[in-house]
DNA sequence: AATGAATGAGGGTTCATTCAT
DNA sequence: AATGAATGAACCCTCATTCAT
């Protein structure tokens, strides 16, 4: 059931495809296993034949996503801080996004159905927690940890920070992509290059 | 629908409390109104005479939380900033945090119920950008020019400063009420003090 | 449950009134008790109260207009037969119609409503069979033998010429005001004329 | 929905022949679907995922009667009329009568339940009357006029004339099928002689 | 591998009726 | 006499899932 993307059928693509917009526009419990059997053009019965069940096509759903998001963070950018490809911890921070920012943008729906979903469902949340929140966690903990040492960033509690650098970041994609898209934005690297001067200089003047 | 608390009749109460505890454990597309009905220990028909239909329920369930919570701030708080009674911008935010505090913790369930099922229900979403959002985000707004003309905080895009507070307060929230409960937290005004001073001063260190 | 409409209260009135023309329309499976209660701007217990059940209802709603329908013929048009008011076949006809014209077209809800239910409720209908289409067909037979010794009419057996001429004028009234009210017809009386012509000199020309 | 007899299922056909009995029996409000699966020995669902809804399933019960029962009417008799197979007007209510008799003791139940329903859905009331109707007005009226031109009937009102030919004939199918089967009737083909020679010599001796 | 007819449990909702007030 | 809150059975319908083809 974690599908390598390559192994599979052009049924199971549409199938899953369907199963995506279908979850993340009216959620997973209000969307039907005959309503994403439709909009696959798939018999019902095809979708159980491959997922076993409608609990097993969302698990299908999501599994490859979290790898996704998360694996080039562990492989990568640790390598890139490390090897001081990233100066200082706003350029990784900027690249971070950067990296992702494609990858986010084609699968807001998957992120969507991940956020909305996780609280229903016990083993997703485990999983997600265990596997990988912890381990990405650590990284980023690490990273914190290697720019304090630098002397980048000020010594107060890396969980604090790590909370407050996402806490940023994620309200950000909220409300551009999700809360309010219809709000007239500007050019999206402005908005990001403000993002992290403010997270970096604080909101007081410095003197 | 819009009920005051007063006026209700125990049975009422008691399918509400109902609603609010299983929505919050279950969501809302996977709550039966059968289980409500068990958990309230009234006849399935009887929530169908007070709240019309499920959805109703829901409306029902909603909003008078979100009147709670948000009218207060845009009476009392911004009086508050213009009297002076919060000298600094941090004492503003400590100040409305505070305020929250007991209200938030106690109708937490009824916060994630809100959260969680705004992007389905698009009256939902209207009725909370429409009468709420934009009302508490001008007096935000005001707050932070008010700030901003007192050289107290700095002159960056108001949208972005407000989107940051907001989120590293919701983001404390989320993870340690909701994501991550069980993980050892500091004493809360501790971690609020955290927060502020962060939020104020950045990651980077002041020379 | 037989009630003269002299002893009824105004919320008994305006049960029945509502309940007819509820009934009439909808059908009398379809319509709800709630409704009735709505459009009598009554409680729904009140309905109860006075007649016991939703089937009671339809029972006290039919059973006046049985009676006052039906009785007339019994006491009034016999006696004017035998007294020789109608001298003709034709004017004994024409007479009945006028006799209970502007009854009919006053009761034509409640007219709808006993030959809608009659078939679905066996009590009914034996209660019309036994005690009032018996009488009113004898009557009615005993009419057709007095100007068949008259030699007004032929000697074709009563069963025929009584269903005859029922379903002449039942025809025209179920056309006229039920089924297409909506064509344009003639003056009522003229219709009537056209139709006892028809009953009493056939299709075929005369000489 | 207007299914073809030949290519139903066992199973359709079961529904339909339960639909047809219990709506006959106890009308179209009064009878649960339930019902109609456990008489079909089916389940519930099958009707469903067949007949889209209830009224789904009376509409589909009800189609094809209205078909079969009209379109030979138009096809057939009349030609036989222009083709002086029914040499007189009483030939042609002998034939066209003698044509229908199976279907209709066959079908009638259907004929029932149509004439219960009608006045309770708009659509079945607009689409008989409009598809089929009035296409059978216009041809009866057709055949009216032939053989008034023949002089062999009378030059009245043919609407007039119509309401009391169908008149006649549906008070004794009505009379003989379902008010009062149980009356000791003679045979049919009397019955149905004596009608015609109601009809078309009327009531009035000859002299 | 794929179908879609069939299932029956359970969904939200309405119902006639009762009863304390 | 009148109310209307409360009931729970029954309503129509949808659901995830199975299985013969």
């Amino acid at each position: 059931m974690g599908n390598d993307e390559e192994k599979l059928t052009e049924k199971q693509k549409a199938i899953l495809d369907a199963a995506v917009e279908l979850f993340a526009e009216k959620g997973f419990a209000a969307t039907s296993t005959n309503e994403i059997a439709k909009k696959a053009e798939v018999a019902e019965g095809t979708i159980f034949k491959h997922f076993k069940s409608k609990k097993g096509l969302l698990l299908s759903v999501l599994s490859p996503m979290m790898v996704k998001l998360i694996a080039p963070m562990i492989k990568n950018d640790m390598n890139k801080v490390l090897d001081r490809d990233f100066e200082t911890f706003q350029d990784f921070i900027r690249g971070m996004i950067e990296n992702r920012k494609e990858f986010i943008k084609k699968n807001l729906p998957l992120l969507r159905i991940l956020v909305q979903e996780i609280p229903f469902h016990p083993e997703l949340k485990e999983r997600f927690i265990e596997h990988i929140g912890k381990e990405i966690f650590d990284k980023f903990r690490q990273i914190v940890d290697h720019y304090q040492a630098k002397g980048q960033i000020i010594e107060a509690d890396p969980n604090t920070i790590i909370r407050m650098v996402a806490g940023a970041i994620l309200s950000y994609i909220l409300a551009r992509h999700i809360a309010i898209p219809e709000a007239n934005w500007e050019d999206e690297s402005k908005e990001i290059d403000k993002i992290i001067e403010l997270l970096s200089n604080g909101l007081m003047p410095r003197e």
